[in-house]
RNA sequence: UCCGGCGUCGUCUAAAGGCAGGACAAGGGACUUUGAAUCCCUGAAUCAUGGUUCGAAUCCAUGCGCCGGAACCA
């Protein structure tokens, strides 16, 4: 079994796996991701990828990519080609395993008519409108379609007849016959085929009826031989029509679906469809918009392959539904980042500097490293330095604020791997705007080693007559606010009006004038930024910023003037729990005629499997308290359902018997029990096999609690120190030695003693 | 309202009846030729109420809250 790493995660849905492989139910882990064509993939997607294709990886398994393509008129070879392309760019490799669920399309429609020759389906003439009529509501049955009980041959005919495009659209469809009555909405009587007279970007015109998403995704999955199909939460009142329909065919496999939380991230919204309407509507430039969650668009932005893993890992795999922090994102992508872009020397929003006492003229030129110090690589260029150099506009305040470490009229600062420089000027025009800084340098701080004197503040720079122009774009969050479209309004009103700032003229040092499409710096002081493959030319490259430094000074000065930004308000937290309701009769009744607690009163007074095995089991062992305990409290939820249980009353009074004189502990029973639940038996006879009996005797027990505490000085210690949750682990110890046969009161009573 | 799913620090996620842990975020400090990175420290949670148990985030009951479900979409 794979060792839990940070590239080896652990989930609920590994777990089942791990379960299955133990239990010999499968052999091989094989995993699908199965999108649909009619769209580009986003970072949601990715963290599924990353599921599928990372549990066939960790478990020797394989990946299928399929095209779910069971939809003619939304799907086409431009998205399906972009899909395969992001998957790769991602890291993952589907070897030949790559599938369409177009080239099932025969095999699904003998299996349509293997249903109809069952009589599990049926065509059904109803239209569109009807038929959602006739489906009912979630809180009313539907009623059946007029066309339900049409024969076998008469179906057959129809369906024959569908495929053969004697229909127009819309016409029929082919319905599974499952209940109408459902409480599961999706059961009652779910469509599997309709007509569409419609080219499809692969099989063409050979088909005029296409099946639906609830009857090709698990055909397809079984005839692939997927174990584990994954999917997203909304799918889970699907997984009712996946089981019928792989139960009712004959088909190669059994496959099982799953499902967890879909990724959603703050500041972002995820929906195809949103994501779609951006693109039309020409919100931003495209799919591959550096804005966009898109992996097009992520890529674009310069993020990473492996960053995105990396995410993916550390977000987990559960039920829950989550919104993760765009933080959190940020960070991963940082941490990547850090460690692969040369730092280099970029101006944004360039405020001349004059160094009066530099000589005219003169220019010299500087080493400069490419990492910093805890960066473990080895680099560095020239960095020319003259008389007029850059600095940002941003690193020079007329009045500056308390604790401001930048350039101020009279105070110093260091030009990074230049010289300290003194401000002695400001020159403004007529508006009053500053249009140049008048300074100084110290020729002896060369390299910018300041010696004995403390600068605190460095900044950045570029030499004026060797700067090379480039175009910057600073991209941030699309949206304004953390959960865009909340409260049912439209997302797009949210949109941040600030989400790319295109800056011209920047001056960036010339190292970079030579910066090649795809190439990742870290503009030092500002961010890690990406060259543009798309807009970049030779010799002219675009920067997009990929994700901004952390800025702990511009988080100050927020703070220090602080801005209301409203908080999206907790759900209501939940009011105080309502009095409890008197007993019923019978209830009351229960509880005075055996002395039973009014909560397990209350539970055996509703008739059902629990009541009647209650009182089967008191005629045999008079001891209705315990009865009521083991019965309402150990029971699993199906027993209560009224599925059968594998022991019956005379074992269940046999149980807690054991457990009246002394035979067992609770503990025990609950080990037994369990023993019962899965294989039944009587109880006497399982702790006699397994060699269970409780040992309630202070001189078989004291060695070996006194052996536990010799064995676990740092547990004994935090004890001492008032950690009293410890006396459970300690006892837990001890019952764990015993292979639970210690009694655990007087367990803990000696570890008492002992402790002192 | 019916069915299904889910409730653990602000966020995400662990803990299979036995020490509620980690990460991000937040706050503080050290270091610093990037107000970055790095390092250290702090605060911060089991939806509620009952029950079972020596011991409950975990099992049982009741309630509350959130999400999904009535496409010829997937």
């Amino acid at each position: 079994m794979p060792a839990v790493t940070a590239d080896r995660p652990k989930d609920f849905i590994r777990d089942i796996i791990d379960a299955d492989l133990a239990a010999g139910r499968h052999q091989k882990v094989v995993t699908r991701f199965p999108p649909e064509p009619n769209g580009y993939l986003h970072i949601g997607h990715a963290k599924s990828i990353c599921l599928n294709f990372g549990i066939a990886r960790d478990y020797g398994g394989v990946c299928h990519l399929r095209f779910d393509d069971t939809n003619p008129t939304t799907e086409n070879v431009e998205y399906a080609d972009a899909i395969m392309g992001d998957v790769r760019w991602l890291g993952f490799d589907w070897g030949d395993k790559l599938f369409y669920a177009s080239d099932y399309y025969e095999r699904l429609f003998e299996l349509a008519v293997e249903l109809i020759e069952k009589g599990l389906a049926y065509v059904c003439d109803l239209n569109e409108e009807q038929i959602s009529d006739y489906r009912g509501t979630v809180t009313e049955p539907g009623r059946p379609s007029p066309f339900r009980d049409r024969s076998v041959a008469e179906n057959l005919d129809l369906f024959r007849r569908m495929r053969a495009g004697e229909f127009p659209d819309g016409s029929r469809v082919l319905r599974a016959k499952i209940d109408m009555a459902s409480p599961n909405m999706k059961l009652r009587d779910p469509l599997l085929y309709r007509i569409k007279h419609a080219h499809h970007y692969r099989s063409g015109d050979r088909w005029c009826i296409y099946p639906l998403y609830d009857f090709a995704h698990p055909l397809s999955d079984a005839l692939e031989g997927i174990t584990h199909s994954i999917c997203t939460l909304e799918f889970e009142n699907n997984r009712d029509i996946y089981d019928w329909l792989v139960e009712h065919l004959t088909l190669p496999a059994r496959p099982h679906q799953y499902e967890f939380a879909r990724l959603n991230l703050t500041y972002t919204v995820m929906s195809k469809r949103k994501l779609l309407q951006l693109v039309e509507e020409k919100r931003v430039h495209g799919w591959d918009d550096p804005r966009m969650p898109t992996l097009a668009g992520l890529r674009r932005r310069g993020v990473t392959p492996e960053a995105l893993r990396a995410f993916a890992t550390r977000v987990g795999v559960a039920k829950n539904n989550s919104t993760v922090e765009l933080a959190l994102f940020e960070h991963t992508l940082r941490e990547d980042l850090n460690e692969r872009s040369p730092r280099v020397l970029c101006v944004l929003d360039p405020l001349e500097v004059v160094i009066e006492n530099y000589p005219e003229g003169q220019t010299e030129t500087l080493e400069a490293s490419f990492w910093p110090h805890d960066v473990p690589k080895e680099g560095s260029r020239k960095l020319p330095f003259g008389r007029r150099v850059y600095i940002d506009r941003s690193d020079f305040s007329e009045n500056p604020p308390k604790d401001f470490f930048r350039l101020a009229p009279g105070r110093e600062v260091r030009l990074r791997h230049a010289y300290v420089i003194r401000c002695e000027r400001v020159v403004k025009d007529a508006a009053g705007t500053v249009t140049q800084l008048v300074c100084s340098y110290d020729p002896a701080t060369r390299g910018g080693d300041a010696g004995a004197r403390k600068v605190k503040g460095t900044i950045h720079w570029v030499s004026a007559e060797h700067a090379v122009d480039v175009e910057v774009r600073l991209y941030d969050r699309l949206f304004q606010v953390e959960m865009p479209g909340a409260a049912g309004s439209d997302p797009l009103a949210d949109l941040n009006p600030g989400s790319l700032v295109t800056r011209a003229g920047c001056k960036a040092e010339p190292s970079l004038g030579a910066a090649a499409a795809g190439d990742r710096f870290q503009f030092e002081r500002e961010g890690f930024f990406f060259v543009d493959p798309v807009a970049s030319r030779a010799g002219a490259p675009v920067f997009n910023r990929t994700v901004g430094l952390k800025d702990s000074w511009a988080k100050a000065v927020q703070k220090a003037e602080p801005k209301a930004e409203a908080r999206p308000a907790k759900p209501a937290t939940p009011g105080p729990a309502r009095a409890r309701e008197a007993l019923s009769p019978e209830a009351q009744a229960l509880a005075d005629r055996h002395g039973l607690s009014p909560e397990d009163a209350r539970v055996l007074s509703e008739p059902g499997p629990l009541r009647k095995l209650f009182e089967a089991a008191l005629a045999l062992h008079a001891n209705a308290r315990g009865l009521a305990a083991w019965v309402v409290n150990e029971l699993p939820a199906e027993a209560r359902a009224g599925n059968p249980l594998p022991f019956g009353a005379p074992e269940l009074a046999e149980l807690v018997a054991l457990i009246d004189d002394g035979t067992l502990s609770g503990a025990l029973g609950k080990k037994v029990l369990a023993e019962m639940l899965t294989s039944g038996g009587s109880p006497k006879a399982i702790a006699e096999r397994q060699g269970l009996k409780q040992i309630a005797d202070p001189a078989a027990l004291g060695p070996v609690v006194e052996q536990i505490l010799a064995k676990n000085p740092d547990t004994v210690a935090r004890y001492r120190s008032g950690n009293k949750n410890v006396l459970g682990a300690l006892t837990g110890m001890v019952l764990k030695e015993t292979r639970g046969q210690a009694n655990p009161k007087l367990v803990t009573q000696l570890l008492l003693d002992k402790l002192g």
